[in-house]
DNA sequence: TGCCAGGCCCTCTTTAGGGCCTT
């Protein structure tokens, strides 16, 4: 037992949540016992040997008390995109494809912050998701929100930056580029994100890029001669559009970032966009901290 | 519901105005 837990228990428990607690249900001594198990320790310390071949169950705990960094890092199934694939090639990825949401306290880049960072990996798999609420200084409107945002588990900006850098990193095929996907990212996303790394000293690495999805879906559902009126190319227009079944969750931004790799998905098949396409459509940071500098 | 900022895009443009879209 001790040995499975080894090698798993805190891949197992950051799968889920970096603050999640796991309770181990299983029998021991012809009664039923549950046993919450926080850290390794526990493991090796209070669970009975002879609960070993008699484990009926694994139960995880999100608990919203802990003190560690918020961070979440979990699994997700893989976004088939457009692949255009003759018989005999092998399936090249040009470029991670990561799509984005930020929630914020207002829609001023230049003075309102950043508090909530949503971003999935199409590629899934395990730690296929980043999510994490930041800068637990500023208050948020909505009362019930503004009290899991204030924790102190919550990061600051500077804190939740290289934990982000190394996420990227970690997601990134071979030194390829990497694409950040947000709907009115030109506009909204990108620049909060290039100015939040800016304002803590961090430069946006030269292979990253940045992929307006509004913009593409004007463009290319336009080309396509699809019956998407302009001035319906809201994120919810194309999950109506695409008939895309959203899953509700407590995580608001990733429930943005799953509707939009579902119609990201779509559009590549509609118009037959590969990930190498999206990868010239893409623009680097300088659009984004241009502004900034000049002002 | 409308406001907030601002880049994009469309229309009636040519010089500009206004709607869209994001929290």
């Amino acid at each position: 037992m001790s040995f499975i837990f080894s090698r798993n228990f805190y891949h197992l428990r950051n799968c889920l949540l970096i603050s999640a607690n796991i309770r181990l249900l299983g029998i021991h001594s012809n009664r039923c016992i549950v046993f919450l198990l926080r850290t390794f320790s526990d493991v090796t310390h209070r669970l009975p040997q002879t609960i070993t071949p008699h484990i009926i169950n694994l139960q995880f705990n999100i608990s919203l008390a802990s003190k560690e960094p918020k961070i979440s890092y979990q699994y997700s199934d893989p976004i088939q995109l457009y692949q255009e694939q003759k018989e005999g090639d092998t399936i090249d990825q040009p470029a991670t494809i990561l799509v984005l949401d930020l929630g914020t306290t207002g829609l001023n880049s230049k003075t309102d912050k950043i508090t909530e960072i949503a971003i999935r990996d199409v590629q899934g798999g395990m730690n296929s998701k980043f999510y994490t609420l930041v800068n637990r200084e500023v208050t948020l409107k909505n009362h019930k929100r503004n009290e899991l945002h204030t924790e102190s588990g919550v990061p600051r900006m500077e804190e939740a930056i290289p934990e982000l850098l190394k996420w990227v990193h970690s997601r990134q095929i071979n030194g390829k580029p990497v694409i950040f996907v947000a709907h009115n990212g030109h506009c909204f996303d990108f620049p909060f994100f290039v100015r939040a790394f800016h304002e803590y000293g961090y430069q946006i690495p030269e292979n990253w890029l940045f992929l307006d999805s509004l913009h593409l879906a004007r463009q290319v559902l336009h080309d396509n001669g699809t019956k998407l009126k302009r001035g319906n190319h809201k994120l919810k227009d194309l999950v109506k559009f695409f008939n895309i079944v959203v899953e509700a969750s407590a995580q608001k931004a990733m429930v943005d970032v799953n509707a939009l790799c579902a119609v990201l998905q779509q559009m590549t098949f509609v118009s037959k966009l590969t990930s190498g396409d999206l990868v010239e459509r893409a623009y680097t940071a300088s659009r984004y901290s241009t502004r900034r500098s000049s002002e």
